[in-house]
This record gives C-alpha cells, structure tokens and sequence, in this order.
DNA sequence: GAGTTTGAAACT
DNA sequence: CAGTTTCAAACTC
C-alpha cells in the first residue's frame, strides 16, 4: 500500500510545515522551556492544528475520511458545512487552508444538488432507499435522524414507522 | 482491531 | 433516469 500522506507531502500548496514537522513536534517531549507553542508561534504557520488539539474533546461526529479529502458529501462534516476540527480523516482539505479546493467542491455539489447545503438542514425531510436495514438501524437516515420514514422514502420491509 | 454490511453519494 | 461503483459509517465477530 502507498503511503497515504506521500500525496500531501508532494503538495505545493499545503501549510509550510510539513507531516514529519507536524509529527515531530507534536510527537516529541519539549525540553525545558522550548515548548511546541513557542515553535509554532515562532514559525507563524497557520494554526488549525492547534485548534483541532483545543477542540478535540468537543468534535461533533469526527469523520475518518479517508479518500476524498473531506470534500465530497460521504464527509459529515463537510456535508454539515463544517470545517474538520478534531477528526480522524487523512489528507483532509476541509480546512481554512483549503480554501479554495473547498470551495470549488461546494460550487460541484450545488450544481447537481442546489439543496445539498441548505442551512436549515433540520427542517429536511429525507428520504431513504433502504433495503437491508427495515430502517430501524443507524444506515437509515430517516432513523439516525429519529424520524420515521414517509410515503417519500423508497424502502423495503420498513419498520421505522414511529410511535403510532 | 479486523472484517463485513449497508445505503448515500458519486459516477457512467 | 437507471444501473453501477465508491465511500465512510454502522455493525459484527
């Protein structure tokens, strides 16, 4: 298997700091008083890293992506319209740094869906295809999202068909 | 933790 | 639009 990272080490557009940087100086103990903030600082990189240490424990849904860059909609966060803060994903462009890649994403996906982004996201009826799961599983998004399934879903033997 | 199953998203 | 492939998450062992 290819080194999943050689890609973003190839890149000339990512951050200054490379993933061996990145490694060493998160991975390594500091000595004495030369902290790990204060070489960040000192080299003035951009400081998503630092967010995403900060707000890890908070994350909501951390995806793993591991093949689309966080930028096709398999990515929940960039589904939600959220940068990757405190994931697991690899080669991530969902982030500030990426802008532009991001953006050119969102500008595809609107053009096949123009609702794919709608900010009142909640207020969505979705609409399953479920055949396996009777929808009474997190697969189903009627489910996942504790809403039963409506005469708009297309699935089989369903049984999300709420309280009743 | 590895492997399988699932259905949305993406693609043809 | 329908069929197929890709993807990441849910799930199982």
């Amino acid at each position: 298997m290819d080194n999943p990272n050689k890609e973003e080490i190839s890149r000339g557009d990512m951050s200054p700091i490379s993933p061996f940087t990145k490694f060493c100086l998160t991975s390594l103990p500091s000595i004495g008083n030369f902290s790990i903030r204060a070489v960040e600082e000192a080299m003035d990189i951009e400081n998503e890293e630092e967010v995403k240490t900060e707000q890890q424990e908070t994350a909501p849904n951390p995806c793993g992506c591991q093949r689309t860059h966080c930028l096709k909609l398999y990515c929940e966060c960039f589904a939600n319209n959220r940068y990757c803060i405190g994931c697991n994903c690899h080669n991530c462009h969902n982030l500030p740094s990426y802008e532009n890649a991001r953006e050119e994403a969102v500008k595809q996906i609107i053009e096949r869906n123009p609702g794919a982004f709608r900010e009142d996201f909640s207020t969505i009826q979705k609409a399953c295809h479920c055949k396996r799961s009777n929808c009474v599983k997190k697969y189903c998004e009627c489910y996942e999202a504790g809403k039963p399934c409506t005469a708009l879903c297309k699935c089989e033997g369903c049984k999300n068909v709420g309280n009743q």
